[in-house]
RNA sequence: GCCGACGUAGCUCAGGGGUAGAGCGUUUCCUUGGUAAGGAAGAGGUCAUGGGUUCAAAUCCCAUCGUUGGCUCCA
């Protein structure tokens, strides 16, 4: 007999040898049904594996992370299987379970697989399912392994398999298709019974662009047809919150392939959004001692040789600019960090003048491949809600939290609930990516793991994320489909200060070199702007709407009492319009609706009588008559609460 | 940059080897209407661009540009 732990803590007696599966029967006959995998001494294993030691077990289902996980893993597999019975040779490469579904890579030689051949893999992995063949697991040497792979022409397969160490290699068969896998996988593919190809991709094999470039196949499946339905619905209603398609509806930007690619040109209505937003930050920063400059749009090339980014991306970016005198050379400005040092250096600075904090909002351009653009959230020219703080030594993790603490504070004021906050760590493996001493990356490192932990900020590490010239803490926020981008960016930096030669003068009367400290709450206003566009779906909080109130007069006889109206909004800083085209007013509330207003103001007779306005709330209806003064005061109040939190 | 898809009126899209369609928007006229689409008439397109095949190309083929789902990259 084994002991059997449950998360509980309560333990079961079972005869050893019993399964995942066996367990969930003795509990319940639904629970046997519903369990996809468990998880043995924290090790995912296939429910028919059988458990012959004391264990702890938790036992998961659809609704669990590790259950999908199984099922997706599986149905890697099936469509592996479909794949290799219509295109006999074809080479694998790997096949995992995503977070929506599942992708396989893989190298089918000469054919080529496009979109229009999906319905007939999709159609495969069907008539395989209702053959429901098990998922067979195995043990094998190394040398078999090797064997096999070698014999069946998979290359990708033996490389992997020369990664792995000897007594640890499993392989995992059903039907006629066999794969090197760790498992876990359901007892048979029953349970699959909705199955959705998605899209063909091209993806290096490991991520490398050198290597050879896989075709990727990605796929969903589901135990009822019904969530395949709803999933698809789903992400057909993700669809609508594109910040491109509202940036397009609500007029706010859009592109031009005369000007250029990636290259946004921002309509009035986004142009007022982002100008708030900065107005917003300015006032913020202004309180939390930064400094404004402006510094120009491009600088000599000698000044990114001096900061390390020419040796890094001079190659891949936008070309220096020639003037017509001879060996002049200029860069269109990629960051503005060389600028804020040369400001920096523009007199000398004690240590009692630090912390400075040189703030702009900087606008850059960066060549970025063609394929890489997207949107607002990915373009060539944006403008960065930049700062640099030169601090002493001492001064940097109360400087680094006062930062989170700005950032917190803007996510909080917008509503930005579900983020991550990464810390970007270099790869200790492959330190020749980056620019200077390990003694001052150490440093950095720890004192951004100090200032997040004193923090509290829960965080994930992610090593080889770092920039170039230092490690970072970058908060990621996801669009509406679940992509996810990074926002508001701390970078700590001991290079930038030495390239520049940066002092100041100690109380020793030494001088000292400054850390330096970047920082972009926002990130950028481009990506801001899309994100915010995707999280409100377009209706804005009323202090950033760039139209708070459009007034809807009943007749064209009311237009002037309208305009009244908005000029006496003016006055109580709400930002109003009118609707003046000949339309009925029910036809004015649809059209209203739609452009997400957040106040419909109708007048009428009744109204011009009193000086009154009928309000009605964007996606709420009708709130009643009163006093022009009076909706002024709430609207202003609401702003108030809304910048209050 | 690479793999796949797409590009028809301002927008959303249908069509498709025989010379251009719808709805919305826009313009004019009628209507002056009280909480999510009033009516009529008109204007508007070198079917992304450049080649090729063909008696004939918006339609088929190639290239380029752009957009897009991924990959790689992201100072």
């Amino acid at each position: 007999m084994i002991k059997i732990t449950f998360p509980d803590s309560s333990v079961r007696e079972y005869e050893s040898g019993i399964t995942g599966y066996d367990i969930a029967s003795s509990i319940s006959p639904r629970l046997a049904k519903e369990v996809l995998s468990v998880s043995v001494n924290d090790e995912l294993w296939d429910i028919t594996r059988p458990i012959v030691n004391d264990s702890s077990i938790r036992l998961h289902k659809w609704d669990d992370e590790e259950g999908k996980h199984a099922f997706w893993h599986s149905s890697a597999h099936l469509m592996a299987e479909a794949l290799e019975a219509l295109y006999p040779g074809m080479k694998f490469g790997i096949g995992p379970a995503i977070e929506n579904g599942f992708y396989y890579d893989v190298d089918p030689g000469e054919e080529i697989i496009k979109d229009s051949d999906l319905p007939k893999i999709e159609q495969k992995m069907k008539e395989l399912i209702a053959l429901k063949n098990g998922y067979q697991r195995q043990d094998i040497s190394k040398k078999d392994a090797l064997r096999i792979f070698k014999e069946k022409g998979d290359e990708y397969k033996q490389e992997l398999i020369n990664d792995l160490e000897d007594g640890t290699i499993t392989l995992y068969s059903q039907g006629n298709f066999t794969d090197l896998c760790r498992g876990p996988h359901l007892p048979d593919t029953a349970p699959i019974k909705a199955v959705k190809l998605l899209s063909v991709a091209g993806a290096y094999w490991r991520g490398d662009e050198k290597r050879k470039q896989l075709t990727r196949i990605y796929g969903i499946t589901f135990p009822k047809k019904s969530m395949l339905d709803e999933y698809l619905a789903l992400l057909e209603e993700a669809k609508k919150r594109d910040h491109r398609k509202i940036g397009k509806e609500l007029e706010l930007f859009t592109f031009s392939q005369k000007v250029g690619q990636g290259l946004p040109l921002w309509l009035p209505k986004g142009a007022d959004l982002r100008t708030r937003l900065e107005m917003f930050l300015r006032k913020l920063q202004k309180k939390s001692g930064y400094d404004q400059v402006i510094t120009p749009h491009i600088g000599q090339k000698e000044l990114y040789v001096t900061s390390g980014h020419y040796a890094k991306y001079g190659a891949d970016s936008f070309q220096p600019i020639n003037t017509p005198a001879e060996g002049e050379e200029f860069l269109l400005k990629p960051m503005n960090c060389p600028h804020h040092c040369e400001i920096f250096k523009n007199k000398p600075h004690s240590y009692k003048d630090l912390p400075i904090r040189y703030a702009e909002f900087g606008t850059v351009y960066r060549y970025e491949q063609s394929g890489e653009l997207h949107g607002l959230t990915r373009v060539r020219g944006f403008t960065q809600d930049d700062a640099h703080i030169f601090c002493r030594p001492d001064q940097l993790k109360a400087e680094f939290i006062d930062v989170i603490d700005i950032i917190l504070y803007i996510f909080r004021i917008l509503d930005f609930k579900d983020y991550t906050a990464q810390i970007s760590l270099r790869d200790p493996e492959n330190t020749t990516k980056y620019i200077g001493s390990n003694e001052n990356w150490d440093k950095a490192e720890q004192a951004i793991i100090e200032a997040c932990a004193e923090k509290g900020l829960e965080t994930v590490v992610e090593t080889g994320e770092a920039a170039f010239y230092g490690p970072k803490l970058d908060f990621m926020v996801k669009d509406a489909i679940g992509r996810k981008w990074q926002l508001g960016t701390i970078q700590v930096d001991y290079n930038l200060p030495e390239r520049f030669e940066l002092e100041y003068v100690g109380a020793d009367d030494q001088k000292h070199r400054p850390v330096m400290i970047h920082r972009a709450p926002f990130g950028s206003m481009e990506r801001f702007v899309a994100v915010l566009i995707e999280h409100t779906a377009g209706k804005f909080p009323l202090w950033l709407a760039p139209e708070q109130a459009v007034v809807l007069p009943i007749s064209e006889k009311f237009n002037d009492y309208a305009k009244k109206v908005v000029d006496l909004l003016d006055e109580q800083d709400v930002r109003a319009v009118v609707d003046d085209r000949n339309e009925k007013i029910g036809r004015k509330i649809r059209d209203n609706e739609l452009k997400r207003i957040p106040y419909m103001l109708i007048v009428g007779e009744k109204e011009a009588e009193n000086d009154e306005v009928s309000v009605r709330k964007q996606g709420e209806g009708d709130r009643g008559s009163m006093k022009i003064a009076k909706f002024a005061a709430i609207l202003n109040e609401e702003i108030a609460s809304e910048l209050a939190k």
